[in-house]
DNA sequence: CTGATTTCTTGATTTCAATCAATTTTTAGG
DNA sequence: CCTAAAAATTGATTGAAATCAAGAAATCAG
């Protein structure tokens, strides 16, 4: 895992994308805008228009909308992986969440325009955006059945299951409110130690 | 509104994707399977492996999971849109979902490897592909924040003011579902004739 | 048209997690 | 290292919708 970001993005878009190497360097110039963000900061707010698809090369971040009480997380996003606010990046509406970081962060960006350039230019482009589309569908689908045929205790369990490391970098809290329950419940759920089906 | 099948289908395409009047008719031609489906039939089924895309071209169906007690509804479709069990068809895992025919309905449906070459092979098919998968995406998302902030009083009015049309056609108890209530709690919204904000 | 089945409504009761209210524990920043 | 703030825990109580239980109304197939 290099450190440096520029290199990080080139090693996913070799192995996510069926690029050549010189394509691959090519499309990875144009992740031209680099963040960097102390644990706080926003990646995007309510309200601002998403005009950047990221990858994280270091660092988590919780992706939320608020309610009138609390924060719900909708996710996390970490290194290697790609995050934006989609419905307002894809739509250019205003953004209904907002990406804050967790820790330390490097993000770097690619702009609407220069992405839907690169997807017309380039197939394998356009093959991972698409595929990232998809897996942000079958995401979601199987995110709802779950919150709607799950106990707050069953959920706990799996999520312990298939993402422990989140429990050791994410404040339960912010957990509490992506497994659709009260910080209060969750450490009652945990309390009682009872193992998963 | 053509009352034949293809030809809506053909007035769909034209009108959703950026192809040609011939391009169109080429592409129309790939969606070669036709399904009759009568009240209560499946156009999928739990288990099964979705194989198609399909457009209906005449009818409403409903698109739900099963739970240990109850089906849950996670959307309908009708004429001139598009439906799938989308995780099915795009990972090729046996479906989560059922699709059933609220009415008789007409559909056509084109199948996975005629659609993956229509996308390599038309730019404008992969548009379409992802402007589908673009709409799939903000509508979970939106659907997911709507459950999540609303109370059932709220869903049951927003619901009757994006599509009304859906209380004309579909039994309560579907909608209930859909709604994330039990049918005892709709029928109760709807007595009293709160009026939404 | 008509009887059977499905759907819808209404009432009584229960339940699970939310809320409210303090502490205790942990963490981060000076 | 120390202290203030944030996070987590624990207990008591509440509440909104689910569940349970009949009936009434609508619909569909023969």
């Amino acid at each position: 895992m290099p450190a440096d970001p520029s290199e990080r993005l080139l090693e996913f878009l070799q192995k996510r994308a069926a690029l050549s190497r010189e394509e691959a360097v090519v499309f990875a110039a144009r992740w031209s805008v680099q963040r960097q963000l102390k644990r706080g900061d926003y990646l995007c707010s309510i309200g601002k228009m998403e005009q950047h698809v990221w990858f994280i090369a270091e660092g988590l971040l919780r992706i939320y909308y608020p309610t009138d009480t609390e924060e719900v997380c909708v996710g996390f996003s970490y290194e290697d992986t790609v995050v934006s606010s989609f419905p307002s990046f894809i739509r250019q509406q205003p953004s209904t969440f907002s990406i804050q970081a967790l820790e330390k962060c490097t993000a770097l960006g690619i702009t609407r325009t220069d992405l839907y350039v690169a997807i017309d230019t380039w197939p394998a482009v356009a093959k991972l955006w698409s595929g990232l589309l998809e897996q942000v569908v079958t995401g979601l689908i199987e995110r709802e059945i779950e919150i709607s045929t799950t106990t707050p205790e069953q959920r706990y369990h799996n999520l312990l299951r298939r993402a422990p490391y989140l429990f050791q970098r994410v404040p339960l809290k912010y957990i509490a409110t992506y497994l659709r329950i009260k910080p209060e419940t969750l450490s009652r759920v945990r309390r009682t130690g009872i193992s998963a089906s």
